[in-house]
DNA sequence: ATCCTCCCCTAC
DNA sequence: TAAGGTAGGGGAGGAT
């Protein structure tokens, strides 16, 4: 199956009469739209560009209006609900059928249309949202540690280590200090996090130029299933924006039989999938004048007429970085934190499961559990300025180019002082120094990360009943029989951090001082700072780590569910709303806050509690929230505490639902998964970055790389694969913008899966069919962007 | 209902 | 310069 994301005028490639029926609908309207576009002022303001509207219903400025508002504005209109591609439904009311049918659109009231084009701006639409909640939701109410070690691989490359870093740090230690001391900015787990696919947070900034990504993707199956090669068919690529994008994914079988039980997804593919009725537009490198392109298409360049990816490979810096020169593959990978981030998350779960495998079962499912939750400081930054108190008074910050200030590189990790600023991880360059100016950048020490995490292990496993691996720099371990749980069903009146007691019980600790102790082992083994939340489920526990950053430890002081929790959760509003809380760690002493001065009152903010919003909850990215927003107007726990179960479910779906109904309330029983268990379904390999091709050699030899490292891998876990997805990029042709250097920029995304003869790790049965797979889309090897994924 | 497949989303 | 990877939960919607 061919699958398309984003908004292709293609994209509902539907078979049959039925489906050709409404392509040619959706082609003619579309042309009109264009000519409604060339019709148009053009200054008109397009505020619109990117939104894609469905009318339903009558409507009070006539349905004609409103296209041509949006049209002329740079929008797009569809005359037939088009659930792929749409970003808005209009509607001024809905039946009750209706608004189950749109339960998972946007949909807003025709005066968003005309409400924005007055202000000539685009209004937040859930401003207009036609389906709105009423009220409601302000109510008041309310030990064999030795044996740990990383294989590593070949080598990490530890970044140009000694030059850079010498130059940077030493060398410019005089003109710099690095602060330890942090600002509060603790709160925001905000870490922008990087959105992988076209994607409007990204960080504001739209793309100008082209991404490349390839992807391959194998699926781990059983070793015993027998497959067919998913032959690939031919299809073409229909006018679809420019950009091509394609990647596979194989799905891998365990090499013991016994382990996947055959899920043999592989069966899907059985049938040999006919080639879209779409006639083939080979991979014409396209001008584009597709239909649906909203003004302001132009390539940006009308002079240079040559294609885009042309333009960029002629600079001689691209080409060396990018994927057209040989050795691409095994270069990015050396130098990609991401890819670290996800090896490493691997790599320690296999560790701790080999560790933990003939260790009995302790607890993790008992009602009292202790649950704690270790989290290094800012990582990265951390480990550069450990041992360093020349740095220890700067704001620093982890990224790739410390060399230069022209450097748009994205941070991996800043420390607390620079997060002061603003500065966030995962925020790129050019923006933390425009909010910090001061800003340091140091290169990555990958191995250093490495040697730390596992005297960070030793020591959390020399405590753990269970202990979960969560990524390099964060575990969760089960404590519950050394220590002493201070939640039972009375309600634990005091609470905060550093929590005193006496007590010297032989085995069961008091957790303040659990704390404390494994907080100072680590300081002491690493030189970098973790801080700890103790609770008595996962949710609280990592909830007080957040709260007892940066250098702290919380204990949470009451039980799941319970009032105080529930104030707890609420942060401020508890504390405003009822004065008579005698949990509030801020002393009314201080309360004359006109002599404080600004560390004083920073510091203030540190220790009180903060208000938790729904984002601060594990599972909640930046998509739960906004629906949350727009649905609900949620934004803090106390408000998300207001909402019945039965909306969150409607809205979030039912385990969502359940999910958030819980967690505000500090409910969670799920259980430490410590990876003793389940085998791993699927081995993946794919890159989005530096992905640029001239000729079909040059993306052989890219899937040829790709393949061998998804070969690799599988090798390497003694599994094998049958089924495989290539997952493709093809670089949209009418987006104007900038976007991150030699990053894949807009693109849509394509997804074929096919089998492999047998079940393997061979390097060159994965590329073949791999080669296969692309071929089918007959992209111009122009428009490849990224994501080769088997 | 339940299962399955193809995504989207999340986390570090 | 720059290195936007990757595994797994879960929802939508069609097949069974
Ligand atoms: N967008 C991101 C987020 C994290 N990381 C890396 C660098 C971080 O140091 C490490 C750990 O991630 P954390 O979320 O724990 O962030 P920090 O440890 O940097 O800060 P803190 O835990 O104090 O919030 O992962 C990254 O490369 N890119
Ligand atoms: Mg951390």
């Amino acid at each position: 199956m061919e699958r398309e994301r984003e908004d292709d005028p293609y994209e509902a490639i539907e078979y049959g009469d039925f489906g050709t029926y409404f392509r040619h609908k959706k082609q003619k309207l579309q042309l009109q739209q264009d000519e409604i576009a060339a019709l148009a002022p053009p200054d008109l303001a397009q505020i619109f560009e990117g939104i894609v509207v469905y009318v339903n219903g009558y409507t009070d400025p006539p349905i004609h209006e409103i296209r041509n508002m949006i049209v002329q504005r740079g929008g797009e209109f569809r005359q037939y609900l088009s659930k792929s591609s749409i970003t808005h439904i209009i509607a001024s009311n809905l039946t009750q059928a209706k608004m189950k049918e749109f339960r998972n659109y946007k949909v807003a009231r025709p005066d968003w249309i005309v409400e924005s084009v007055k202000a000539n701006k685009l209004l937040p639409w859930h401003n207009f949202n036609t389906l709105r909640i009423p009220g409601s939701l302000h109510r008041l109410e309310s030990q064999s540690l030795t044996s740990l070690s990383f294989t590593r691989s070949p080598s990490i490359p530890q970044e140009p280590p000694s030059a850079v870093q010498a130059a940077s740090l030493a060398g410019s230690a005089s003109n710099d200090t690095y602060s330890a001391s942090e600002i509060d900015a603790s709160r925001d787990p905000t870490t922008e996090t990087h959105q992988p696919s076209p994607d409007p947070l990204d960080d504001g900034e739209f793309f100008t130029e082209d991404l490349d990504l390839d992807q391959l993707e194998l699926q781990l199956t059983p070793p015993n299933t027998i497959n067919n090669t998913g032959v690939a068919s031919y299809v073409k690529e229909p006018l679809s924006d420019t950009p091509l994008s394609g990647h596979e994914n194989l799905n891998v079988l365990p090499t013991e039989s016994a382990d996947l039980a055959n899920t043999d997804r592989a069966s899907s593919f059985r049938s040999p999938d006919t080639p879209p009725p779409i006639a083939p537009t080979n991979g014409t490198v396209s001008i584009d004048s597709s239909p649906g392109i909203p003004h302001g298409v132009i390539a940006a360049d009308v002079l240079d007429t040559r294609h885009p990816t042309l333009i960029e490979l002629s600079v001689p810096w691209n080409r060396l970085n990018s994927s057209v020169l040989p050795g691409f593959v095994e270069k990015f990978y050396q130098s990609s934190r991401l890819h670290y981030l996800s090896t490493w998350k691997a790599k320690l779960r296999e560790i701790t499961a080999e560790i933990q495998k003939d260790k009995p079962r302790l607890s993790s499912i008992s009602k009292d559990r202790v649950i704690m939750h270790i989290d290094f400081d800012c990582f990265f930054a951390s480990v550069a300025t450990r041992g360093k108190p020349e740095l220890q008074n700067r704001p620093i910050a982890v990224a790739h180019g410390s060399g230069g200030s022209t450097s748009n590189s994205e941070i991996a990790s800043c420390n607390y002082l620079a997060r002061g600023f603003g500065v966030k991880n995962g925020m790129q360059l050019l923006k933390a120094r425009s909010l910090c100016p001061d800003l340091l950048v140091v290169p990555y020490e990958f191995r250093e990360y490495e040697d730390i995490s596992i005297e960070f292990y030793k020591i959390l496993l020399s405590y753990a009943d269970e202990l979960q691996a969560v990524s390099i720099d964060e575990a969760l371990v089960d404590v519950t029989s050394r220590c002493r749980s201070t939640w039972g069903q009375t309600e634990n009146t005091h609470g905060g951090p550093g929590n005193e007691n006496d007590d010297n019980d032989m085995t069961q600790t008091d957790p303040g001082k659990l704390a404390e102790r494994v907080r100072e082992e680590i300081f002491q083994a690493t030189g970098c700072h973790a801080s700890v939340g103790i609770a008595p489920n996962i949710l609280l526990a990592k909830l007080s780590t957040k709260r007892a950053k940066p250098h702290g430890q919380y204990i949470w002081p009451s039980a799941p569910g319970t009032e105080q929790t529930l104030r707890e959760l609420r942060g401020p509003v508890s504390l405003l709303s009822s004065l008579d809380v005698e949990c509030t760690p801020s002393s009314d002493s201080d309360k004359d806050s006109q002599s404080r001065t600004q560390d004083a009152q920073v510091e203030e903010r540190q220790r009180a509690p903060k208000e938790f919003s729904v984002k601060d909850l594990p599972g909640v990215g930046y998509k739960t929230m906004q629906d949350l927003q727009d649905r609900f107007s949620v934004h803090t726990l106390y408000e998300l505490q207001q909402v019945s179960k039965e909306e969150l479910q409607r809205i979030c779906g039912m385990k969502t639902g359940e999910m958030l109904f819980n967690s505000c309330r500090g409910i969670d029983d799920s259980t430490l998964a410590s990876d003793r268990e389940k085998a791993r379904q699927s081995v993946s390999a794919e890159i989005s970055w530096g992905v640029r091709f001239e000729n079909q050699e040059q993306v052989n030899i890219f899937l040829q790389d790709l393949s061998k490292e998804v070969s690799k891998r599988l090798k390497e876990i003694d599994r094998k694969a049958k089924s495989i997805v290539m997952k493709v990029m093809k670089r949209k042709e009418y987006v104007h913008g900038h976007w991150k250097h030699l990053g894949h920029g807009p693109v849509d995304q394509f997804a074929r899966t096919g089998q492999l003869p047998m079940y393997t790790d061979d390097p060159e049965i994965i590329a073949k069919e791999a080669r296969n797979l692309l071929q089918y889309f007959k992209f111009d090897v122009l428009d490849l962007r990224g994501k080769f994924n088997f």
